[in-house]
DNA sequence: AATCCGGGGAG
DNA sequence: CTCCCAGGATT
């Protein structure tokens, strides 16, 4: 018979590194942040690539760099400078906490890193993932990363049937991933799991065929794979509506707000407005975002441009009204500023409103002719 | 433990 | 359309 018992060697197994480390020195990617150890670049790639696809971060790794090639550049750079390179990557508090750490590493630690993955995480925006990445690749710290990839590979390996974001599930997993970790080379092997979770071990439809370490793998010996890990069914996303204001100055310019610094898309731009409370209609939304945000009293026309877009929790609805100013002139606490359609590259923005702003662009082209 | 925080690519 | 991505902070 040409039937093959499944032979599962079981883990821990040193083999099971030196293997998984022969398959990465064989068939590594190229990225724009491999191939060197300066604690600087591995940060900014590692805090790229929170929650963010490799294929997403490299072009705006590659121009943030060029702009701030060294911890220092960035630290004397302006918040508003790093967000708009951050632009269309999202979760912008990633670059704020970038930009604040910057000047906290060279203000008060004489412009060096921490060196152990215990002190990095003490950093915002650093957490036990980032920080163990950062200290195994660029301090050669024997401490093991757990993210999204690493997750699937060794729920696999293990065939775990547990939901796992509960803590308890997350504590072993942590504890078996240093189990695994190879002390030799930590900061290779940390990235050749997740190498191998990104294009073998894949959500769905895993290459178990093209697998270097398919002999330690449960999952693949009882066919469960496509069942690992086992996730939380998630809620349905709610709808929120959302208004915004075209209003133009005498000169044509737009009249632009910048979001608090915290919450969502925290410290970039937008057209003045605001989310429509339950019963709201998009006209009173606008009269009193207005109001609320520069102290302006105004009068909603027409609508120029809509657009909708899903986020990680909720679906947007975004409509964009013709608006005069009727009384008052913008103040208060809120940062604002009349743009023209020039400077309007300069400024940072969410998707949304970026376009809401081509639409107008698009639709009424002579809208921005006299700037 | 649950929620918030973006945007895009793959299937 | 759904899922998920080299997660972290806050409550």
């Amino acid at each position: 018979m040409n039937r093959k018992k499944p032979k599962i060697r079981s883990l821990p197994d040193p083999a099971f590194a030196s293997i998984l480390l022969a398959w990465f020195d064989h068939s590594a990617t190229e990225m724009p942040w491999r191939g060197q150890r300066d604690p600087y670049r591995v940060w900014l790639s590692e805090v790229m690539l929170q929650q963010t696809r490799i294929a997403a971060a490299e072009s705006y790794y590659r121009r943030f760099l060029e702009r701030f090639p060294t911890l220092q550049s960035l630290a004397e750079a302006s918040l508003d400078e790093v967000l708009k390179l951050w632009e269309g990557l999202g979760y912008y508090a990633r670059a704020r906490n970038l930009h604040r750490v910057a000047q906290l590493i060279v203000n008060e630690h004489n412009g060096q890193f921490p060196a152990s993955a215990e002190a990095l995480q003490t950093l915002p925006g650093i957490g036990r993932y980032t920080a163990a990445a950062i200290a195994s690749i660029a301090f050669g710290e024997a401490v093991a990363v757990l993210d999204g990839n690493v997750v699937r590979v060794l729920t696999r390996l293990m065939d775990i049937p547990d939901e796992v974001s509960q803590p308890a599930v997350m504590n072993r997993l942590w504890a078996v991933a240093s189990e695994l970790l190879s002390p030799k080379r930590p900061g290779d092997y940390n990235q050749a799991l997740m190498d191998l979770g990104r294009m073998i071990c894949t959500p769905r439809r895993p290459a178990c065929q093209h697998c270097p370490v398919r002999e330690f793998c449960l999952a693949a010996a009882n066919g469960t794979m496509e069942q690992r890990p086992v996730k939380k069914p998630k809620a349905p996303l709610p709808q929120v509506r959302a208004a915004a204001a075209v209003i133009r100055d005498q000169a044509g310019r737009l009249l632009l707000v910048q979001r608090p610094e915290h919450g969502l898309l925290g410290g970039l731009w937008m057209l003045p407005g605001g989310h429509c409370l339950p019963g709201e209609s998009y006209v009173e939304c606008l009269q009193r975002s207005l109001m609320e945000l520069v102290g302006i009293e105004i009068r909603a026309g027409k609508e120029m441009a809509a657009t909708s877009q899903t986020l990680a929790h909720f679906r947007l609805r975004l409509r964009a009204f013709a608006c005069e100013l009727v009384a008052g002139t913008p103040t208060g606490e809120t940062r604002w500023a009349w743009v023209s359609s020039t400077e309007l590259s300069r400024y940072s923005l969410g998707k949304a409103d970026r376009e809401i702003l081509e639409r107008l662009e698009q639709w009424q082209p002579r809208l921005f002719e006299e700037c």
